[in-house]
RNA sequence: GCCCGAGUGGCGGAACGGUAGACGCAGGGGAUUCAAAAUCCUCCGCCCUAACGGGUGUGCGAGUUCGAAUCUCGCCUCGGGCACCA
């Protein structure tokens, strides 16, 4: 046995080696340089949820490859780590483990980090922050108080789930079945005074700019346009039969007015209080309405119940045609007038309300030649599909709703019956938090000066470190001193606010703060000029609205108070939405039949079957986002520390496209660990050959060489890392089998470690190296193919017979149709298949396809 | 309920409207080995056939086309988001 098959695959034994190697060499240090292109890739930054999870990986990898291959492209390339660390989980851990909550947190980014270092990312630490460190939150109240002096920021009233026995705000995700999560009590919608930002003014601009988002997903831009909802409607007044006044209704169904047949309204409408304050029945309601949680699911999926306020008003066409007023527990106070008009022959809600409490259901237009019963169903057809019109005023009685409800503005309008208007659904961006873990909202409370900013020399306004979380509520609120200062504007004694912020301002401004960390402003605009924008952003599909719609607010926000240049207003250039790892959730339930999660290590499966060690059998729910508090994570340490990083990283780029969801599954680390294995024994069998042994085949090897360059050139480019794998192993299964000369295989073994390196960058510097690469391989130039390379000389083309492939024929590249039909037609499989017929044609596609028609 | 996606062998997946299943995993057979591991060779959608070959096949149902996994319409199932999870 000789000394070389001795030799193993050994990462552990040179990953750190060469992680230290780019250390010292400073390869991931981001310089300003004039001279070279910039490139600034971005990995949305993580929750320190405690430890990696492989959504994690997938994640950064995705990233490092993008930075190290525009790195080989020469770029100076921008690639920073940084933590979105406020949050509600550290408040949770520390109610139930006690401790503080920034403890926990600075406790998680060390582990966390701690288990990323290994992978070999090529990240810029220096320039490493969380946003709960206060230099970097002290910025942030920094450009509120800007924002509020620029007419961007103001309070309103605004509804949050209630928990009554708890006393406190609860978060969306602790609403569990219309309960609060702890108390188990009936949750309560209950106004606060709030602070928000007005991203509503920016409505209109934010939905045309989506236009120029040109390397955004397509389904990203949808789901934008969608959230920010334009619509074009009528606006007008319906007069109260006992002229007692009006009700102001927004409809974007003006052409369905004929149809109406009640006026819904808000149980959060003026008119409903007011009533209720002398009707018993009517506030009970009210307060019926008001259970629940907030969330626009609960709302709509909610029984809709009404109540008649036996009140009416006139239509506007007639006087003499009254509708009734209800108020409706699926009417939304915040979006259009907290009113609207129903029409149930062409709204399944309505419709379902309709039949509920016994109104009237009127057809305003039915399908062209074909019955249809109104009363059993509602006609709800697409607004651009023709329709038979029963009762039109002022267009055909065949016509698209498109058209009609434009006629029917331009004839309100006429009849001076309210006006065309365009609203939007996006409303503004509630920021406040009734919770101590987040940024404090730098505003004072004084007796005489009212609601003022605090001064930005005494910023950053910190959180109080000696609070307690054994009772629920806002550990602020409650604080002996914290909330009392000197009022900024008359020096009196004042209060705080306790409200702090959503941590979606946090992560709204992170990426041009990463252009200078550690400035004494909130941004560098020397900095943020050179590196500004983000030219790849990569992150989860679940972020696709809130965080990426409040982004792109927050930049134009930032402009308007000249921390970013007019350039950035659209931070992100091009946007890669990774699909998320998935994995299986393992529950029971405790004794009040609420969910108890288990993790995946805990659970032995059999047969589909899940138990626990104690023999309890586990529900299974399938395929699921992962999330710590569901606790159906995959923790990638223990890949890394027994196949090595490169392992994990090849793994997690291979097989799934990137933007899809995948199903975690463990087997599989194994087999990439085995390839990567023999990659590296071909690299030392290579190196080993004598530099002067000939060989044959240079030529074809150079060709499958220079494919190989083109082919994962272009997969990188567009994100398909999948594909790039397979062609490199296409590429080491052809440098396996190759009898070529020892410097063309060296050649082709040094360009297979470069194209490697992306990926698995500790095993293309141990190859390089052997190889006799000059210095790392981390910043040699990418390898370019040779397009003369690239081109055959022969194609084979599949014959069809009616779209059925029969036959094949090989062909000269350049060979013309009628020279190709003649080949085809000859062919001695194909004349088999005719069998003395004649074909009724014959399409002839070049270097693609021929097809006879028979 | 509303908005947005996805669905292809046993599995992950590939396929400018043009040879369905590249590449990999798992599995079968073989070589090597005292034996095993590792490695190498080979087969591998399903059905019929000894084989040659034929049929069938991309969630379901229609349609457009010389030709559809791909485009259109209608469904089904799964996933994401729904404004206080991050």
């Amino acid at each position: 046995m000789s000394a070389q098959s001795d030799a193993r695959y050994l990462p552990q034994e040179f990953e750190t080696r060469w992680q230290t190697a780019w250390e010292t060499a400073g390869c991931f240090t981001a310089k300003s340089d004039p001279a070279r292109p910039k490139y600034y890739v971005l990995e949305m930054f993580p929750y320190p949820s405690g430890r990696i999870h492989i959504g994690h990986v997938r994640n950064y990898t995705m990233g490092d490859v993008v930075a190290r291959y525009k790195k080989a492209q020469g770029f100076s390339v921008l690639h920073p780590m940084g933590w979105d660390a406020f949050g509600m989980p550290a408040e949770n851990a520390a109610m139930q483990e006690g401790g503080h909550p920034g403890t926990w947190t600075y406790n998680n980014i060390k582990v966390m980090k701690g288990q990323m270092k290994p992978l070999g990312l090529s990240i810029d630490w220096s320039r490493e922050f969380a946003t709960c460190d206060p230099e970097y939150y002290g910025q942030q109240q920094a450009m509120f108080i800007d924002m509020l002096n620029a007419g961007l920021v103001y309070r309103k009233n605004a509804v949050v789930n209630w928990d009554p026995v708890d006393m406190t705000v609860l978060a969306n995700e602790q609403v569990i079945d219309g309960k609060g999560w702890r108390s188990g009590a009936e949750v309560e919608r209950r106004e606060l005074t709030q602070w928000f930002f007005k991203i509503s003014d920016y409505s209109g601009e934010l939905l045309d700019a989506i236009d120029g988002l040109k390397d955004w997903p397509e389904k990203v831009r949808l789901m934008q346009a969608n959230w920010i909802g334009k619509s074009r409607g009528l606006q007008f007044a319906f007069e109260r039969a006992d002229g007692q006044g009006q009700i102001e209704v927004y409809t974007t169904r003006p052409d369905t007015l004929m149809g109406a047949s009640f006026v819904g309204i808000s149980a959060d409408h003026p008119l409903a209080k007011e009533l209720a304050a002398t009707n018993p029945a009517l506030q009970a309601f009210r307060e019926d309405c008001a259970k629940g949680g907030t969330t626009a699911e609960a709302l709509e999926t909610a029984e809709k119940k009404g109540f008649d306020t036996g009140l009416t008003v006139k239509h506007p066409f007639d006087p003499t045609w009254e509708l009734p007023i209800w108020v409706a527990n699926f009417i939304l106070m915040d979006y259009g007038t907290g009113a609207i008009f129903g029409c149930p022959a062409h709204d399944q809600r309505d419709h379902d309300f309709a039949r509920k409490y016994g109104l009237p259901i009127v057809d305003t237009f039915l399908p062209v030649g074909q019955e249809w019963d109104i009363q059993a169903e509602p006609f709800v057809p697409l607004k651009s599909e023709s329709v038979r019109w029963t009762r039109a005023f002022g267009w055909a009685e065949d016509a698209t709703s498109d058209a009609a409800i434009d006629a029917a503005i331009a004839h309100c309008e006429s009849q001076g019956i309210g006006t065309g208007v365009t609203k939007f659904r996006l409303r503004d961006w509630g920021l406040s938090r009734q919770r101590y873990w987040g940024c404090p909202i730098p505003v004072v409370h004084c007796q005489s000066c009212g609601v003022v900013p605090e001064k930005k020399e005494n910023l950053p306004v910190r959180l109080p470190e000696d609070v307690t979380f054994d009772t629920p509520g806002n550990p602020l609120d409650r604080h002996p001193t914290w909330r009392q200062c000197t009022c900024p504007t008359c020096g009196g004694p004042a209060l705080r606010e306790t409200d702090t912020m959503d941590t979606f301002v946090d992560s709204s401004w992170y990426y041009a703060r990463f252009t200078a960390p550690h400035a004494s402003t909130p941004t560098d605009l020397a900095e943020a000029d050179y590196w500004m924008n983000v030219d790849q952003y990569i992150g989860g599909i679940e972020h696709a609205i809130l965080h990426l719609l409040y982004s792109r607010f927050f930049a134009r926000a930032m402009h308007k108070t000249g921390h970013l240049p007019a350039k950035s207003i659209e931070p992100f250039n091009a946007l890669f939405t990774q699909g998320m790892v998935t994995h299986a959730i393992f529950q029971t339930r405790d004794d009040k039949g609420r969910a108890v999660y288990h993790f995946p290590e805990d659970v032995d499966l059999r047969d589909g079957r899940g138990f626990l060690a104690d023999g309890t059998e586990v529900e299974i729910i399938p395929s699921a986002k992962m999330s710590k508090s569901k606790k159906n994570v995959v923790d990638p340490v223990a890949i890394i520390e027994k196949f090595g990083a490169d392992t994990a990283r090849w793994f997690v780029m291979s097989d799934s496209p990137p933007e899809r969801d995948v199903e975690w599954t463990a087997s599989g680390a194994e087999a990439t660990f085995k390839h990567l294995g023999r990659v590296w024994a071909l690299g030392a069998r290579i190196a080993a050959l004598p530099a002067d042994q000939v060989g044959e085949g240079d030529d074809d090897l150079a060709k499958a060489l220079h494919r190989a360059i083109a082919d994962v050139t272009a997969t990188i480019e567009g994100f398909a890392f999948n594909k790039a794998i397979a062609k490199l192993y296409e590429l080491t299964n052809t440098l396996s089998r190759t009898k070529a000369s020892a410097a063309a295989q060296k050649q082709a073994a040094r360009v297979l470690a470069q194209l490697m390196a992306p990926m698995t960058p500790h095993l293309a510097e141990e190859l390089w190296h052997m190889l006799g690469g000059d210095g790392l391989v981390t910043e040699a130039p990418w390898p370019k193919a040779d397009p003369a390379l690239l081109v055959d000389d022969t194609v084979t083309l599949p014959v069809q017979f009616n779209g059925k492939k029969k036959a094949e024929i090989t062909v000269p590249a350049d060979a013309s149709k009628e020279e190709v039909e003649k080949r085809a037609l000859a062919d001695e499989a194909v004349q088999r298949v005719l069998a003395g017929a004649m074909p009724k044609k014959v399409i002839v596609v070049p270097g693609r396809i021929v097809n006879v028609v028979l």
